[in-house]
DNA sequence: GCCAAATAGTTAGACGGTGAACTACTGTCC
DNA sequence: GGACAGTAGTTCACCGTCTAACTATTTGGC
């Protein structure tokens, strides 16, 4: 399995990085190899995400919102505190986001009588119209990101991410 | 080595995504889920970088561009094109970054006579000795996000990741 | 030698995010 | 039932980044 291993560019970056600290046993190459690689792909990932955005009348921004509030279970609603918690911003920068889709008639959002402190957000059918566009393109991104690895590579990379998961879910 | 596999917060996730889906072949929960994860634990990274350091006068930011410099190779100098590559923000960013290092007097800003379009910057004293004074609780950092892994589970991941780079590097 | 293209750094304006303060509303305790 | 703590959403000021334009300098034909 480690029979011709083949060098990328954080490889390098690491060798270089590892040689300052000759001999000290706090510097772990493996560690900060795997949290560069991951801020590379990532990084890539968000460029292309953004890049598929080209029209800034809707961006990427709207469409991950969009996302967050289409892939609620039916009724599709949810209140800007969900969406938020999903997206990971803050409430205020989704008060931001819901600002553009609403003025863009791409949600509605309506006071719940019930508690008149919640707003409900709904997807308009253009809202809808506009997600079912992007959806497929974003997910093929996706899969090209990882392309590279078969299913059971896959499966045992999600085993390895899930116990560091597991480790600071506690 | 998949015999008690425990489930994660995001496995919950991409279970609820998975299941609007039944049935579509385009839909693949395992790029998903590794690429939550790694958005996930990227995130804390961050979170818990920015709050170690909490005083305005000296930030995340001003740490990373002194680290990029320091870890030149001697003579521990570089131009801010190269600080900017490294830690892959634009040279726009790094301008406003070398502004606040020079201001602190952390760096100095310094015309290469021998082509005066380029800055060469160096460390101040003071420079060293704020990066020295971090650089050790940073790896503890890293070392803490991935503590849950051994070395092997280390090297597995790396290799993992190195596939997926090498994919991209064409 | 000189002009055009390329290169390094900076500046300007816009954008999206954050934390903190603020408004409006709900629920609870005496 | 009235004060009060808690909650949801929004507004505001500030920050760091980006793209694009601009300045200064060097390089490469001719």
């Amino acid at each position: 399995m480690l029979g011709d291993v083949e060098r990328d560019e954080v490889d390098e970056h690491v060798r270089r990085w590892a040689s300052l600290w000759e001999g000290d046993p706090d510097v772990a190459p493996e560690i900060e190899g795997a949290i560069t690689r991951m801020q590379f792909l990532l990084r890539r990932q968000k460029r292309g995400d953004a890049a598929a955005f080209p029209d800034p009348a809707f961006t990427v921004e709207d469409y991950k919102t969009l996302h967050a509030l289409m892939i609620q279970p039916y009724p599709i609603e949810a209140t800007p505190a969900q969406l938020a918690e999903v997206v990971k911003v803050t409430r205020a920068a989704m008060t931001a986001r819901l600002d553009r889709l609403a003025r863009a008639e791409l949600i509605t959002r309506e006071v719940e009588p019930q508690d008149r402190r919640r707003v409900l957000v709904r997807p308009t059918a253009a809202g809808r119209a506009a997600w079912e566009q992007h959806i497929h393109a974003g997910m093929a991104r996706d899969r090209e990101l990882l392309a590279a690895l078969s299913l059971t590579e896959l499966k045992q990379l999600n085993a390895l991410l899930r116990k560091v998961m597991l480790h600071h879910e506690r």
